[in-house]
DNA sequence: CATAAATTCAATAGATCTCTTGAATAATTG
DNA sequence: CAATTATTCAAGAGATCTATTGAATTTATG
């Protein structure tokens, strides 16, 4: 593999790591990941892909350095290498976002609310929880909840909200949060909430973002 | 290309930029234009590839929003599309570097010398700068220093530095610097400098991560 | 120890990527 | 306007990537 060319080698390298990257599979078994730990089938499962596949990007994966695995009883449990994997997709989708007009064109179909939703920065909302302010919502997936949350935040998944729409103290403030930054789960709660006429907002970012601005996570028992 | 679902859409645009960063040489175009806009040829001749191909190249970069181009007389001018490039260009880097043995081994090999050069943060070059303790030495070519240099730097490119060994004042440190982190040049130039009982070092990463990090940057007359 | 569950391995067809080659296009120069 | 220069286009061969399939491996369970 090597050409003894150090800069052409070096480079060949850094191309290994933006390859691992570049299937749309993969960057959403990179977005699972970010949220915690799971098994290779757990993965299939969300991802919609069979379990050879998944496990055949995890290895090229784990082949580029950007996750890790550990083998309990008969399953294998997949996580991120590190916290700048997670930089790095965030730096991937500035630079998409920032200039590819189709993914502007995408945001703005999907996530028509967008402009409406001005979101709370992360250093922001910690204060308000402080304060009793605000009542911190995830609504992703049990799992992924259970795996890693902001502090003080109560889990309802997309699906549970409606029923439980009564709940809310309607003079209390909401913050909903999920994946990442263009999880539409946080979008779709903060709309139905409002309609509810409770007041809600959406974290900036997800707990991923959360995590490396260096804020503390909350984990149920392992 | 569109498949109707959100998720999935996003994430095949986001792999779209990363494809366009998962091979070696469009890597190495990409560190030539975070120095400064090139032509086409340019392009090819520092890069090593025919003309044809390197067009190829730059203009899936384009695609993937990477670098735009201008037109003025013949020659087509591509330049990266914003500073994000670059961050995004350091976070890969560095998920490489500290994830993959493979990068480790190579850096180990052939800038063995890292250890002994503790290089100096930007900041601190700044005020050093400012007090006049240290000379800025930029020994990348004479085009690269022209698009845009550290404030004060003088230009000596690697291959001519031997001849002007003795121009140097051994009391006053020089600092080096040269295309970015791994680029051999300002190595180089500092170990041949301590050959010769001259002070000198290296600058924490070269002009992009300069730029970046929001100091001054100086260009010759266009 | 046989069976079941979870994951990996191996082989393959079809799609995509990369480099080369030679021609086509556009702008400049004499 | 013909010749030159710089870049792009187009087509094709060979390499690489991806999803599928079915078998092999490893660990737990009854």
């Amino acid at each position: 593999m090597s050409t003894g060319n150090f800069k052409h080698d070096l480079f060949s390298q850094f191309a290994r790591v933006a390859k691992a990257l570049s299937n749309g599979y993969r960057l959403e078994l990179l977005e699972f990941l970010a949220q915690g730990e799971r098994s290779v089938d757990a993965l299939a499962q969300v991802s919609g892909l069979t379990v050879a596949n998944t496990s055949q990007h995890l290895q090229l994966l784990r082949q580029a350095g950007l996750v890790i695995n550990r083998k309990a009883g008969h399953k294998v449990y997949y996580r991120l290498s590190g916290m700048d994997v997670s930089a790095l997709l965030g730096s991937l989708r500035e630079v998409a976002e920032r200039h590819l007009a189709d993914v502007d064109r995408l945001v703005d179909d999907y996530l028509k609310v967008k402009d409406s939703l001005e979101p709370v920065p992360a250093a922001q909302l910690l204060e308000r929880v402080r304060d009793g302010l605000v009542t911190v919502l995830d609504v992703r997936p049990p799992e992924e909840y259970a795996a890693g949350h902001l502090p003080g935040a109560i889990n309802i998944p997309l699906a549970e909200l409606e029923q439980q729409l009564n709940e809310f103290d309607p003079s209390q403030e909401i913050v909903a949060y999920c994946r990442g930054p263009h999880c539409v789960l946080a979008f779709d709660a903060v709309a139905k909430l409002r309609e509810r006429g409770v007041k809600a907002r959406r974290l900036d970012g997800g707990l991923p973002e959360w995590r490396m601005e260096g804020f503390p996570v909350e984990s149920s028992s392992t």
